[in-house]
RNA sequence: GCCCUGGUAGUGUAGUGGCCUAUCAUGAAGCCCUGUCGAGGCUUCGACCCGGAUUCGAAUUCCGGCCAGGGCGCCA
């Protein structure tokens, strides 16, 4: 027997159709002579009805009830029927298929299921299982309709991309899995050779180079839906292997692959939403970004703007703010308006959040309220009533407002400051839920460099176009982040395209002739065949879905996500092997049990 | 590597030293029930993560571990 329809198929137009609908049993409800079944499959539920009063001719009323007494929650059956109107007043608005039901002439059981162990069905919040249930019965888990609308949703998205991007005449490629493990960056996965032994390929981490050769290699427009692996420490929002919309053009600006994402998004959101979206997005420079927000991937949805003291500050004889700016620090005010949030801020809500400035590593918090026009604190005394007025005047303070200061060295007191800025967002409910605030940041330097050791690190990564000549006291980078709603999406850059400028680059962040040629040997070398201009950018796809979808982790929106150890708690990987395989790859473990690293090394001494 | 939170029937929970022979809901099993839709009614079943310690007495306090989640570091 063949199914006729999906389960979220049958309207009143069919009523009267002989029908096979094929599903699990969701709810079955017996009232002694009519009894109900809910049949779910990802389509939708539709009602099975047996009715004692309508018996349709050829039912084996007998048979039919022992086959329907086996049918246990989440069994997968087979049901015939006759698609009937609902009797009056029992219609189920809440359901497309509820005007109908099937009244059932003959049924078969086609795989019984054990009990689940946690309920299916439209849950309430809160009564989802904890996590590591759902992840040990995925498969059931994926029953559920959020699941099943997240892996819609999904594979809406990805669908979309992909037709943008081939009516935009770009290449669909796939690079390799197994590739060159390569120094920076993330740590690498790896898989050891069996055909040349003691050596190993690294799952890629992007594939950053493979792209940028294909370039060379006159394949311009070049995009793949890529999965990558990175062996660090998940996140909510990071998993150990992740997908990317990975892409990468020749012979154009910085723009051109700007508008390039732009266009793709609002296909994407057309095709999703049925709605414009507006572009181009707004662009903000990197200093900006942490000067007003504390971020470099701000989430501009609400307000708290940071706005500079520095200045007005400087000469007031209160030691901390001097030491600091001496020191070539920054003093910075955030205003907590008195209508959103200051008035309901209390004196120990303000030591509260003095205790999580210190988390965020900020050296403290000083706070001031406006009252009776003026400003008031416990260290007002150290300020002359000058200075305060124009605090007060800098910051825009009215009556009932309470500022907090943030003082310290640029990066860390910035950042500091931005994680207390999205904890007061969160705290006092400011976040709107439903906007999607995209955002470009731009006017990134190349490098990050060390206060301490001077040691330079590539802000993105180290094949980004330097914006002017390296020695260069400031180094811009052609490079620029999408960010959406205080998240990272993605970033792009142009590309070096000239082997000697990638050299110099490579030297600056520390590495010798040696050390390039060894690890990045090939891949100058592709670079002198006249490598075009090209740049590229790359999205993470699980995190973009994730927030389109409102989720708290990426995990809900990918099917068979690792935990927080990066494990499978499903198929129990990873796990350890037979000897005989670790044999065949010449591999011997230090991981023995009973046995711990410092055990070994004492043992070498000795 | 570090910090924080949590772990009680299949599932979700209440319980902060004796009121615990552990609450409630859901579930499962059985019975009843002809219009429900997470049906309803009745009956029954089913649990304190592991190991130590404190105490007359521990689900509850302490120590160690395991597991899960959030964060820091890390993620060019």
């Amino acid at each position: 027997m063949r199914r006729t329809n999906t389960c979220g198929e049958l309207r009143s137009e069919d009523i009267g159709k002989k029908v096979c609908l094929q599903g699990w049993v969701r709810f079955s409800r017996d009232h002694g002579g009519v009894a109900f079944i809910d049949l779910a499959d990802r389509y939708g539920i539709t009602q099975i009805v047996f009715d004692p009063e309508d018996i349709p001719e050829g039912t084996d009323v007998n048979s039919l009830s022992n086959t329907m007494r086996t049918f246990t929650r989440e069994s997968a059956v087979s049901i015939n029927g006759i698609v009937r109107k609902r009797i009056e007043g029992t219609e189920d608005a809440r359901n497309p298929t509820g005007s109908v039901e099937v009244l059932i002439t003959d049924a078969e059981l086609l795989n019984r299921s054990k009990l689940p162990p946690f309920e299916l069905g439209d849950q309430k919040e809160g009564v989802l299982p904890n996590e590591d249930t759902r992840m040990r019965y995925r498969y059931l888990d994926l029953r559920r309709t959020e699941m099943i609308q997240a892996m819609e949703a999904r594979s809406r998205f990805l669908h979309l991309v992909r037709q943008y991007m081939a009516e935009n005449r770009f290449l669909e490629i796939e690079t390799p899995i197994l590739a060159r493990s390569t120094p920076e960056g993330a740590r690498d996965f790896l898989v050891p050779s069996r055909v040349h032994p003691g050596t190993f390929y690294a799952l890629p981490q992007s594939p950053q180079l493979f792209k940028q050769m294909l370039m060379v290699g006159s394949m311009d427009r070049y995009y793949q839906i890529a999965r990558c692996f990175r062996d660090e420490d998940s996140r909510k929002d990071r998993q150990p292997e992740f997908t990317q919309i990975d892409m990468e053009m020749s012979f154009v600006e910085m723009k051109d692959i700007q508008d390039m994402i732009e266009g793709m998004i609002a296909y994407v959101w057309k095709g999703l939403y049925g709605k414009k979206i507006e572009t181009p997005f707004m662009r903000i420079g990197y200093k900006e970004a942490m000067e007003s927000y504390g971020s470099d991937k701000p989430d501009l949805r609400y307000g708290l703007k940071f706005v500079s003291l520095t200045e007005t500050v400087k000469d007031a004889p209160y030691d901390i703010f001097q030491r600091i700016i001496k020191a070539g620090g920054m003093v910075a005010g955030l205003n907590l308006k008195a209508d959103m949030a200051g008035e309901r801020i209390g004196r120990n809500d303000v030591d509260r959040y003095i205790g999580q400035a210190k988390k965020f590593g900020l050296g403290g918090l000083t706070w001031m309220r406006c009252k009776d026009g003026k400003l008031d604190s416990n260290i007002t005394k150290y300020f002359t009533p000058e200075i305060l007025e124009a605090v007060k005047q800098k910051m825009g303070a009215e009556e009932g407002d309470l500022l907090f200061l943030i003082a310290g060295p640029w990066k860390s007191t910035y950042e500091g400051g931005g994680a207390l800025r999205r904890k007061l967002a969160e705290d006092l409910e400011l976040v709107p839920k439903d906007e999607m605030q995209f955002l470009w940041l731009v006017d990134c330097p190349m490098f990050e460099i060390d206060p301490v050791s001077g040691k330079h690190d590539a802000f993105h990564h180290p094949f980004v176009l330097p914006e002017n000549d390296l020695n260069d006291a400031y180094v811009g980078g052609a490079c620029f982040d999408l960010c959406l709603n205080g998240n990272e999406l993605g970033s792009g850059s142009l590309r070096i395209h000239d082997p000697e400028l990638q050299i110099e680059v490579f030297k600056k962040i520390g590495m010798d002739d040696e050390k390039i040629e060894a690890d990045f040997g090939f891949f100058v070398e592709a670079l002198g065949y006249g490598a075009p201009p090209h740049g590229g950018m790359a999205l993470g796809v699980d995190r973009f879905i994730s927030i389109l979808l409102g989720k708290d982790t990426i995990r809900d929106v990918i099917a068979f996500p690792k935990n927080k150890k990066a494990a499978s708690l499903l198929d129990r990987s990873p796990e350890k092997v037979d000897d005989k395989k670790l044999e065949e790859l010449q591999i011997m473990t230090l991981a023995i049990e009973g046995l711990d690293l410092d055990d070994l090394e004492s043992i070498d001494e000795e």
